[in-house]
DNA sequence: AGAGTGATCATG
DNA sequence: ATGATCACTCTC
């Protein structure tokens, strides 16, 4: 399983490796799958903030009527879109929140990956300072507002590139496709976008079943049924 | 269930 | 320039 050439390029933070071009290469269901599990981190101030990811969401590009790049549109914001995968994709939502996304497949296919939840890790207290409506801890990043809020995420994370950037990137925590890990992953439609019509209901969320941490709008059946 | 918030985008 | 829209969260 392990080759020798398939780390080259990945940087080295400790005991883990970020995630490399070749992982956000890929196309958003097969990323939005895999980055379950993964550890999303920033460092402020010298300082770690980081959590596992728990819930994503795929868009899908051109044909995908949610995606804000549907249709090929070409805007100021979504050009961002256009870039290689591995780029961040930022921006703010509804005058108040910060959309932390991941670009994925290639340059000039403009499809993306929310990072909607994770479960917090490293740098509570700082996340906690951030997040001052939150009671509790699981109030800290469950949701994509609430993440880009206790990240300390703003547009000025957007377009950076995540195998390189000091700052943002992505650690590997699982290798991809342990059965493990798939058997916990829970499928169900994206909320938040009626006017996406036929692309409303696709199975575009993807979630680790049970985890106390993911957004109030998923099933609640995270649980096995019975 | 409703308000809040401001950048963005399509009009003109 | 103007107005509608919006990949959400909080408080009631």
């Amino acid at each position: 399983m392990r080759r020798g050439g398939m780390n080259r390029g990945a940087t080295n933070c400790g005991a883990t490796r970020r995630l490399g071009r070749r992982f956000y290469r890929q196309q958003p269901v097969d990323v939005a799958k895999q980055l379950l599990g993964q550890r999303l981190v920033h460092i402020v101030g010298g300082r770690r903030l980081a959590g596992t990811i728990v819930e994503t969401e795929a868009y899908l590009g051109v044909e995908d009527k949610a995606a804000h790049s549907f249709g090929g549109r070409r805007t100021k914001r979504t050009e961002t879109m256009y870039r290689d995968g591995g780029t961040s994709y930022v921006y703010l939502n509804y005058g108040i929140h910060h959309l932390f996304n991941v670009v994925v497949s290639n340059r000039d296919d403009p499809k993306a990956v929310l990072i909607r939840a994770l479960s917090p890790m490293e740098g509570l207290s700082k996340m906690r300072d951030h997040r001052l409506a939150a009671k509790r801890d699981v109030d800290l990043c469950s949701g994509p507002g609430k993440l880009g809020q206790a990240m300390a995420f703003t547009r000025e994370h957007n377009a950076l590139d995540l195998v390189s950037n000091p700052f943002v990137f992505i650690e590997r925590v699982h290798q991809r496709g342990g059965h493990g890990d798939s058997e916990r992953i829970v499928a169900c439609p994206r909320i938040g976008i009626d006017y996406a019509e036929e692309w409303a209901a696709a199975p575009l969320r993807f979630y680790l079943r049970g985890d106390a941490n993911v957004s109030r709008s998923c099933p609640k059946n995270g649980e096995k049924h019975g």
